[in-house]
DNA sequence: CAAGTTAATGCAATCGGTTACAATACAAGA
DNA sequence: TCTTGTATTGTAACCGATTGCATTAACTTG
């Protein structure tokens, strides 16, 4: 096991001194370009790495960032924390990632450990059930940078990184309507959530000036699960008035529900037309194609972590309360087609 | 924005000695039962948090794990990313997460990072053409544990944790003979992985015991993407004698292909017999359900983790160097079943 | 040639815990 | 009473990089 070399061993070996050699590691104006240049050699010659503890106990600086998503494993989440990691990656930036598994209590703990581990920024998509903020207010205090994406809390000091999911809402029941369905059911999750909140509020936009009363039967709040998407056709299956069209919050929900009611003979779109959530690539594999919201996640990833790094760099300074909103687009497949327009 | 506390700041309110405090917070046994509790108190009331940079610095560890997959964004690695996540953090772990985007150029740039990082440990799957091991012996240097999962690199100090993916590839294969098929191709990766290695070893061992001659067109290096599915389908389109049964080393791409052959109206599995690999949630999703093999990421995850973690811990010493090969099992779907068997 | 600049480097304190090595106090044993 | 032991706390060096404030050498300029 070889020793770890320091900059003071370096700066004896070059009879410098260890401020000579630290200005030069980390490229400062006042060292002599060939001083530099000697020290670089020596330092990669033998294999000097800086220790980053002390650098940080000195700048107070980690360079790493905190990500606290609901789950890791759903096509949205790691495709969101692959363009986070595409950008940190680039900026020098270590990534921090943890899982709340859904529950608040355990994003709380995620928090409180970001918070210990002292990361200089924090990006998160809350849990389900998370009702309050405290756990956030503790880098609010401190001037850490919070955005959340997704999954977003209000609040004044807090970046927020969404797409529109009211119009997205809108469009898709909208879609439906068109398609000639009378009889809506929109599938949920917890309506605490902005996305499900929202696109439940597009939901109703688009049934009012439909001119058709909505009423809570006409609105499943799941937890989107895929039990939950079997139990959905199984409800279904039991009304006296069948839906003519069913709009649901979650492509992998929506592709179980589908099959479910397969199973019992329906036929989509001819029974009953449907449209799902997130452009999951089970959305392209399901038979008939699943008509869905295309969910840019990965530029959401991107967006989200540039947003913090611009803070933290300072290029972005004051922009950052205003939600940054991205594009999102209904992809129209056969599981909503019902009219021989195309 | 409040200031920081520190052990200084408690020792001087509580008319103690820093050393004393640290000790207390520690647990230390030769500290007063009472006096702990003042401090602790102390702590509590104040909000101290300690420093983690000046602790590493001291004690020269750093409760981070480095985990480098070639890409976050797919359902098996996920799960993997999620069953290490659950494992590190009951052991108060940090990760630090990257990808290298099936680049070796890109594993060695973050095996550098998590390097200078002083990760405690390790975990690798390796990128699609990573040929060497040096980027990891620096950490094997140091004695730093360095484990690798799924796409595995031998190395008499590192561990291994996979899946008997020969064996697997014999099951595929034996399988669609068991089901009638006589001509078999095998869409596989790139053979310098094990994993894709190993499974085509199985295939051609099936084959041999069937007493069925393997040549090179039987087997279609790819790189296992969704075009790469559909290119394959164009090929066994243009085939004078086409294969009774596919067996592809990728769910996502054995879908892709699936449909691309369906389109062109070849009718699955009466015409050809598909397996494919992975048990991705899309394998489900697919009519005809896709025959596949169920691989347990989520336990694979736990599993290397807790490998590093005894390591680290001193529990496991040395059975680290045999690989721990976790159990899969071919889940057999309709996309395979010509007999009536069932 | 003295005074003033500029460029390059060094000194030493600092960040906040940790820990080897005392130091102190008090009680028990000789 | 003096010695020894035990329990508890303190002193101070250290981990390795950073940086404000000199210092030194070399170069201009009047």
């Amino acid at each position: 096991m070889e020793k770890e070399i320091t900059i003071y061993d370096l700066a004896k070996i070059l009879a410098l001194s260890p401020a000579t050699v630290s200005r030069a590691l980390n490229d400062h104006p006042a060292i002599n370009v060939k001083t530099k240049m000697l020290i670089a050699e020596k330092a990669a010659e033998l294999g000097y790495r800086s220790n980053t503890f002390a650098s940080h106990l000195r700048t107070r600086k980690t360079n790493t960032l905190g990500v606290i998503v609901p789950r890791l494993n759903s096509n949205f989440m790691s495709t969101v924390l692959a363009g986070m990691e595409e950008v940190a990656n680039n900026f020098g930036y270590n990534l921090l990632i943890s899982q709340s598994l859904e529950s608040e209590a355990k994003e709380r703990a995620n928090a409180k450990t970001m918070f210990n581990s002292r990361v200089d920024g924090l990006l998160v998509s809350v849990a389900y059930d998370t009702d309050s903020f405290d756990h956030f207010s503790a880098f609010i205090d401190r001037n850490i940078p919070v955005l959340f994406f997704d999954r977003v809390l209000a609040h004044p000091q807090c970046g927020n990184v969404v797409i529109d999911n009211e119009q997205a809402g809108y469009d898709a029941a909208r879609h439906l309507l068109d398609e000639g369905c009378r009889k809506l059911i929109h599938v949920t999750g917890d309506l605490r959530r902005n996305v499900y909140a929202d696109r439940l509020a597009g939901f109703q936009r688009a049934m009012k000036k439909a001119d058709i009363r909505t009423d809570d039967t006409m609105i499943l709040t799941t937890d989107l699960s895929q039990d939950a998407g079997r139990s959905v056709a199984e409800k279904i299956h039991q009304m006296d008035q069948k839906p003519g069209g069913l709009f649901i919050a979650n492509d992998l929900c929506a592709v179980t529900c589908m099959q479910a009611l397969q199973e019992r003979g329906y036929s989509i779109p001819t029974d009953i037309a449907v449209v799902g959530f997130n452009n999951d690539p089970v959305s392209q594999v399901i038979t008939p194609q699943l008509t869905t919201v295309f969910y840019p996640g990965y530029q959401m990833g991107k967006t989200a972590m540039m947003a913090v790094v611009g803070q933290l760099n300072g290029t972005k300074p004051l922009d950052f309360m205003e939600p940054i909103i991205l594009r999102s687009e209904l992809m129209i497949r056969r599981s909503s087609k019902r009219s021989e327009s195309s």
